[in-house]
DNA sequence: CGATCGCCCTGTGTGC
DNA sequence: TGCACACAGGGCGATC
């Protein structure tokens, strides 16, 4: 469950690992990997070959590569992906995806992606608001970690939304970068239930939930990402440990740390949502 | 256009 | 042991 934190530390690990390099040789071992690049693998393999890496940047859960070219290698990692950096005649990841070799022989760029949600992409960087960005991010909203994140007009989105509080956090079109995880610990610094309406919500109420959620999502960075399982790895393969300060993530039946009622996990978009009862009382009226 | 819903995937865990 | 099913869930296309 890559979200912004963990998205960030692979963006590091990238722009540590491969800035600068250029790339000799592309493998797609998997076309749903290169789902999104509409022309297909071998115009994806061909064209990414001889170009150079140069940064890599990153807006709400994407991250991407600026190529030489002046195009972007574009990645999501959906649920599960993975960019690993290993060493030439590693023993193939049993879900590996996409590999790139480079001129320099060093370590290659592996795609690994066990539940396929991911994907790379060869995208044209266009500018949207004074910002580079990748063709089909175009629409995706600056996340808090960005400079030029501004607080009082993502409050103002979020409350001109006609829905309820969890379902707008996750809206990456009004604020990037936060998913399940983050969403629920947000709303437990809140004391907000998932189901509050945003209209309802008071500016003062609006503002500070988003700054719990850029608070939570500036801890788990720090702590290196969330980890459940060694799905979500940095680019040498190693976890986070922010798992151990989830407050209600996964913690159903759990004494609350604040009041010691047990937290709950409730339906939510066919997923779940976790909560403690007494702190995030649900809004009357509410299914 | 805003909001909602179903679908895309596979490995793991659980209950019968 | 084996089978069926729930669950993990971000993003996007279709639909109203």
């Amino acid at each position: 469950m890559p979200e912004l934190p963990e998205v960030e530390v692979v963006r590091r690990g990238l722009h540590e690992h491969v800035a600068g390099r250029t790339v000799a040789e592309v493998e797609v071992l998997h076309a749903r990997a290169i789902r999104r690049h509409l022309p297909g693998a071998a115009d994806f393999a061909s064209r990414l070959a001889g170009r150079s890496m140069l940064a890599a940047r990153r807006r709400g859960k994407y991250l991407w590569v600026e190529l030489s070219d002046g195009d972007a290698l574009l990645a999501h990692l959906g649920m599960s992906g993975q960019m690993l950096v290993q060493p030439p005649g590693a023993p193939d990841e049993k879900h590996l995806r996409v590999r790139v070799r480079f001129a320099d022989g060093g370590p290659e760029l592996r795609f690994v992606d066990q539940r396929t949600f991911g994907g790379l992409a060869l995208a044209e960087v266009v500018e949207v608001d004074g910002a580079p960005l990748p063709l089909p991010v175009a629409h995706i909203a600056r996340d808090p970690m960005d400079p030029a994140f501004d607080p009082d007009a993502a409050v103002a989105a979020m409350r001109r939304r006609r829905t309820d509080v969890k379902r707008a956090l996750l809206d990456q079109t009004l604020v990037s970068g936060v998913g399940n995880i983050y969403a629920d610990e947000a709303l437990w610094r809140s004391r907000l239930h998932s189901l509050r309406p945003t209209a309802k919500l008071t500016r003062v109420k609006a503002a500070e939930v988003l700054a719990h959620a850029t608070e939570v999502m500036r801890e788990a960075l720090g702590e290196g990402g969330t980890s459940f399982d060694a799905l979500y790895v940095d680019v040498n393969g190693r976890s986070g440990y922010f798992d151990r300060s989830l407050n209600v993530y996964g913690q159903q039946h759990r004494p609350c740390r604040r009041c010691g009622t047990a937290i709950v996990r409730e339906p939510f978009m066919n997923r779940s949502s976790y909560s403690c009862p007494r702190c995030q009382p649900r809004p009357r009226g509410a299914a």
